[in-house]
DNA sequence: GTAGGGTTAG
């Protein structure tokens, strides 16, 4: 395949070269424009109440020039807000203004999704110095997931006064980033970073922690650890709490938990919310528990709580889990009808279930009567399609579908690309998996774990192992823990093709993961390493899983070790296997030994060895011993003989307990 | 004059 050298160049740069979303900008010194020091520069000796609330102004002045100030500071801003040419805007308008005066433009922007222009006018007002707390949250809040979760932290470390850091809004905001953007874990770390360095979490904080939960493995019991963490530390749960913590136990299998939840609700005298009832509802989506579902809609009805198009549409997964597709159809006229099938989603769940109880031909029925309807189309339609006709092995018509998107739609989520490569790596087209990396680094998607699994299998599938090693190499660089199996296997091809080096390299990633490894693993690159003549690192891998080898494993290690490894650490390698309860043999002790004789100046190493033999119950056997005795003149003589006399008492209570035994 | 959290899809 030449395509892959090309794309990739002779020395493999990390598959994905993301560039960084935030550029640092070079603005003029703040003193040149601003000369108010204190409102300029948030490192000076200004008070947080001056950064909440611009400079002071000094008392006795006028009514009057107040107000000419607030005229100036109402055109200033509109300035900035009607430009279409903002940095020159800010130069001319930004002095007078204060930072809740740019906080207003920001929200301004923000409604109007205005993103670059938000990112710019925060850069500045960082700059000069015109933020506080309102300032962060909101450009956090309206930049939402398309911050990068590095540049929110980077910009939470900027904030160098305490009092503001540890503000309880900015810290929910930073949180919040983190766990949209699927950091739970980091998010965690920081949070238990926040409170040591003086954050008081309140009741935000746990349920911006909380809809973290939903996304991870055994999110379950790390909310109920959080829920205790609440409970202790005298907060109470709220009515947004409860719904995110329903939320958490439908997406973690827990209906019944969800159902306690929402009893509580109830018990405690209020009434559930639309939020409640949906995420009870997706709770019975589970297992397609139809009947209840149908009953907790008639108890909305009643509640007079309105079925707006999250809990109809939930209630389409809940019928569509419960294979009742001509329900579902009705649902999905039904959804047409109130205006609620705009987008995807409802053909999405309908197409999904569909596909996924082998009606592969009627979910095409449904993508292509959703593409008549002129719904809008983010992808996930062409995502389903192109999967199920994959699984189903119609690998022609996925891969016609995923040239269908990229001919239409030029946008693309690293969902989308995931399918489309999946397709292309099935059907083996080099040239268009290539494109679609080259797609994902140009849009600056980052590649996710999925991504990573699939070109990986891919280059195996290819005989490509070490562009597979190099993408292992990256996938762990950003983070992510490669599944065992996969490890496992290409563990297995690039030993046999002789990459012993990359191959321990994989088994290291493993090993320094989170999850624990198979036992079996060890003795697989132990193999490997022994064969490439690898023995040093043979031996970290023998010293530190001795006991998960099996004796023929360690057997094989030590003869190769004794007969190529460093003399240095031979004595050590015959300690260690000793240490894991292998009894050393008399072949061992003779080729160690007649690598001794042939190094004199390794002499202290012999010594040493015959000195220690003796206190494990070792003793040389005859024919070792007149080897020795060849060349004592090495050694010294006299010392030699003494050693050899004490293995000797060795040897004969040895022989008495055998004796006595028998 | 001010900020932060919840429901559905691959």
């Amino acid at each position: 395949m030449e395509v892959v050298p090309s794309v990739y160049g002779n020395r493999f740069p990390p598959i994905f070269c993301l560039t960084s979303t935030r550029t640092i900008k070079n603005y003029p010194p703040a003193i040149a424009i601003s000369p108010v020091a204190t409102a300029a520069n948030p490192t000076s000796t200004t008070t947080h109440s001056e950064i909440q609330n611009g400079p002071i102004y000094a008392t006795g002045r006028s009514g009057k020039s107040l107000s000419v100030s607030s005229t100036i500071r109402q055109s200033a801003m509109l300035d900035i807000q009607q430009s279409t040419d903002l940095t020159s805007a800010l130069s001319r308008s930004g002095e007078v203004l204060k930072a809740q005066d740019f906080n207003v433009i920001l929200r301004h922007f923000g409604k109007s999704n205005r993103w670059k222009d938000i990112s710019q006018l925060f850069d500045w007002m960082q700059h000069y110095g015109k933020t506080n707390i309102a300032s962060y949250s909101s450009y956090m809040k309206f930049m939402g997931r398309r911050l990068n979760p590095l540049t929110v932290l980077e910009i939470y470390n900027s904030i160098k006064d305490k009092s503001i850091r540890n503000s309880v809004s900015i810290c929910n905001s930073v949180l919040n980033c983190l766990v949209k953007s699927g950091k739970f874990d980091s998010s965690l770390k920081l949070f238990n970073q926040m409170k040591q360095d003086g954050l008081m979490p309140d009741i935000v904080t746990y349920s911006t922690l909380l809809v973290g939960c939903a996304k991870v493995k055994d999110g379950y019991t790390k909310a109920l650890e959080l829920v205790q963490e609440i409970k202790s530390s005298g907060l109470h749960l709220d009515s947004i709490t409860y719904g995110t913590l329903i939320s958490v136990c439908a997406s973690n299998n827990r209906c019944e938990e969800a159902e306690n939840y929402f009893e509580q609700i109830k018990s405690e005298g209020h009434a559930p919310n639309v939020f409640h009832y949906s995420s009870l509802l997706n709770a019975y989506a589970i297992d397609g528990n139809y009947r209840k579902a149908d009953e907790l809609i008639r108890e909305m009805k009643s509640a007079g709580v309105e079925l707006n198009k999250v809990i109809l549409t939930t209630l389409l997964k809940v019928y569509v889990k419960g294979g009742l597709f001509d329900r579902s159809r009705e649902l999905l006229v039904e959804l047409q009808r109130l205006g609620y099938a705009g987008d995807e989603m409802p053909y999405c769940l309908l197409m999904d279930g569909l596909a996924k109880s082998g009606k592969l031909k009627e979910a095409r029925l449904v993508f292509d009567e959703m593409k008549q309807n002129e719904v809008r189309n983010d992808g996930y339609s062409y995502s389903i399609m192109i999967s199920a006709l994959c699984r189903s092995g119609f690998l022609e018509d996925a891969k016609q579908l995923a040239c269908e998107f990229e001919a239409k739609y030029d946008k693309y989520d690293v969902v989308i690309l995931n399918t489309m490569l999946c397709a292309y790596c099935r059907t083996g087209e080099m040239e268009n998996v290539m494109k679609m990396m080259k797609k994902m680094d140009e849009s600056a998607i980052s590649p996710d774990w999925n991504t990573f699994h699939i070109l990986i299998k891919y280059f195996s599938k290819e005989k490509l192992y070490l562009l597979a090693f190099r993408t292992m190499e990256d996938m762990h660089r950003k983070g992510h823990e490669p599944e065992e199996d996969l490890c496992s296997s290409l563990i297995y091809y690039l030993g046999k093709t002789g990459a012993h080096t990359e191959a321990f390299s994989v088994y290291n990633m493993l090993r320094y993961s989170k999850k624990t490894t198979c036992k079996a693993l060890h003795e697989k690159i132990l193999h490997i390493l022994v064969a490439g003549g690898l023995l040093k690192d043979a031996y970290v891998v023998v010293k530190d899983n001795a006991k998960f080898l099996s004796r023929a494993a360690l057997r094989k290690f030590s003869t190769s070790f004794m007969k190529r490894g460093n003399m240095n650490l031979i004595n050590d390698v015959l300690k260690s296997i000793h240490g894991s309860g292998y009894k050393i043999d008399q072949e061992i002790f003779h080729m160690a030994i007649s690598r001794y004789i042939q190094q004199p100046d390794k002499n202290a190493l012999l010594l040493h060895l015959l000195q220690w033999m003796p206190g494990q119950g070792y003793a040389v056997d005859s024919s070792t011993r007149s080897l020795i005795l060849k060349h004592s003149h090495l050694f010294g003589r006299e010392l030699i003989m003494e050693l050899l006399s004490k293995q000797y008492m060795v040897l004969k209570t040895n022989k008495s307990r055998e004796g006595k035994t028998k």
